[in-house]
DNA sequence: AGTGCAGTTGACTTT
DNA sequence: TAAAGTCAACTGCAC
């Protein structure tokens, strides 16, 4: 039999549009590394890797039902790598380039130097509209079009046996050495629910996708909430697209909410380029103006990382996002702002906390939101919410503060968002940290000062052309003719979500 | 009926 | 749908 090729997997857990598996032909050895190295990094969790657990698990069914399961090793890559490649006489390897954290970066130096000194043809396919060693931002939508409308990868349906494996016990998070992480109402990685997902959403959450994806109440349901299965890859954005483009609701009223959700699609390729061109973006403010501008303070992080912050709509937001490893778009970013604004930490470190939280962490969309939601980019508006706004405007009834905050469920509705402000507080539920409009004030001033430094807006403009969005350069005019087109689409997150 | 006033609303600007 | 501030137009009411 020919020498087969080893086709790794790694955020990429499918076989549907796979095109790594499809350029390696029928003889191939699928593996999986699970890399403890990488589990011991700030931004990864038991969550994230218990979803990747029943991924594997179900990719492995999957593969071993074509006629060659899943390979599934534990250590470092380099060295399992190397092993796998003498024992089956592997001359290639096939994966698909990925755009991750610093970790996965330098670990995929180390094989490219390894492959290179011995001979190994290590081939990197791209599995998404990002580009590797990208030149200019221009023409880059039209790029990741061509890339939708290349269509799907064939599906490889029958393999060769290569190996006979036996089922591999595939470690918990604890043997991993990952801290306890208990998420109730986590999704399940598992291609069937992920299917399961997609199809219901196209076919009948989207309805309430615009008008419900704000308020943490309805997103749940109104969101497509595919994002950790594209993160891990058990979907492919381009299938995603594709199944939306051939939705039967493409051309009904529904046309609107489904093309809403197709600027998000590419809203993710989008951020993901900008880690890709920007590795540093994970590590160092994009606007270098912003370097040690926030300070640490353990009580003010605990009592955010907690849930105990006092303001309720804060402290409910992420006491959901614990127990079940996703919050809607709008609330993340509340979570975010209010972080690095009223209590002034570094986003780096709530970043990570963030990161650890989300089972659908994907570096790339997640350290471009950071740093927008902090400010540090210097090409954005500054968006400080008003956590009691937010909160009266999200959940004017209570409802998702009394649900995720026992403490405060017989306190009255005009008291529940400012408890403080109660005759008399519920005696378990913390007073607020910092005063939300005096801390608000306070940053304002601060970052306003930043901005008005000499050169600030000579280095912000070059950021922009490195980075920004081009897609609305031909048609950019006054704020009253953004605003009017806003009002058109109806699109609440827009303009919110470039930089 | 017309005027003055307080309070509201919405467009727009500033931070 | 960032929030706060400004300003002008409008509304409802009293007289």
């Amino acid at each position: 039999m020919e020498n087969p090729v080893l086709v790794w997997f790694k955020r990429d857990l499918r076989l549907a549009d796979h095109p790594a598996l499809a350029a390696s032909g029928p003889v191939v050895l699928p593996v999986y590394i699970i890399e403890p190295e990488y589990w011991r990094q700030p931004d990864t969790s038991a969550r994230q890797w218990e979803f990747t657990r029943e991924a594997l698990v179900s990719l492995r069914a999957a593969l071993a039902a074509r006629g060659q399961p899943l390979v599934i090793r534990q250590g470092d890559a380099v060295s399992e790598l190397a092993r796998l490649c003498t024992r089956y006489r592997i001359t290639r390897i096939t994966s698909h380039e990925e755009t991750g954290n610093g970790w996965t970066y330098a670990r995929d130096r180390r094989v490219a130097a390894w492959a290179r000194a011995h001979g190994i043809d290590w081939q990197e396919l791209p599995q998404c509209a990002v580009v590797r060693r990208l030149k200019s931002r221009d023409g880059w939508q039209r790029a990741r079009n061509r890339f939708i409308r290349a269509g799907m990868a064939p599906e490889v349906t029958a393999l060769a046996p290569v190996c006979t494996v036996e089922d591999t016990h595939l470690p918990g998070a604890r043997a991993l050495g990952l801290a306890p992480d208990p998420c109730p109402h986590r999704q399940t990685g598992s291609h069937k629910t992920a299917r399961i997902t997609l199809e219901g959403f196209l076919a009948r959450r989207v309805e309430g996708y615009r008008h419900g994806m704000s308020s943490p109440l309805s997103a749940e349901r109104a969101c497509s909430r595919l994002s950790p299965y594209i993160a891990l890859g058990l979907l492919s954005v381009r299938e995603v697209e594709l199944a939306r483009q051939h939705s039967r609701h493409a051309r009904t009223d529904l046309a609107t909410p489904l093309n809403s959700f197709a600027k998000r699609l590419a809203w993710r390729d989008h951020f993901i380029q900008k880690l890709e061109d920007e590795p540093d973006l994970e590590h160092r403010c994009l606007h270098p103006a912003h370097e040690r501008l926030r300070e640490s303070d353990a009580a003010r992080l605990g009592a955010w990382v907690n849930g105990e912050t006092g303001l309720p709509f804060v402290d409910a937001c992420m006491r959901y996002l614990r127990a079940t490893g996703w919050l809607n778009f709008r609330m993340r970013a509340m979570l975010m702002s209010f972080a690095s604004y009223h209590l002034w930490l570094d986003w780096r470190v709530t970043g990570a906390h963030l990161a650890r939280r989300f089972t659908d962490y994907e570096p790339g969309i997640h350290w471009s939101q950071c740093q927008m939601q902090s400010g540090t980019t210097g090409i954005n508006t500054l968006r400080i919410y008003n956590p009691v706004k937010q909160g009266l405007d999200q959940d004017p009834e209570g409802r998702f503060i009394r649900a995720w905050l026992p403490e405060l469920r017989d306190l009255p509705l005009r008291h529940l968002h400012t408890p403080w402000t109660a005759p008399s507080p519920p005696p378990r539920y913390p007073a607020p940290v910092v005063d939300p409009l005096e801390a608000g004030r306070r940053a304002r001033e601060v970052m306003w000062g930043v901005r008005a430094q000499p050169g600030f807006h000579d280095t912000a403009a070059r950021i922009a052309r490195k980075h920004a969005s081009r897609a609305r350069d031909s048609h950019r005019g006054s704020a009253a003719a953004m605003r009017a087109r806003r009002r058109d689409t109806g699109d609440p997150a827009q303009l919110s979500l470039d930089f």
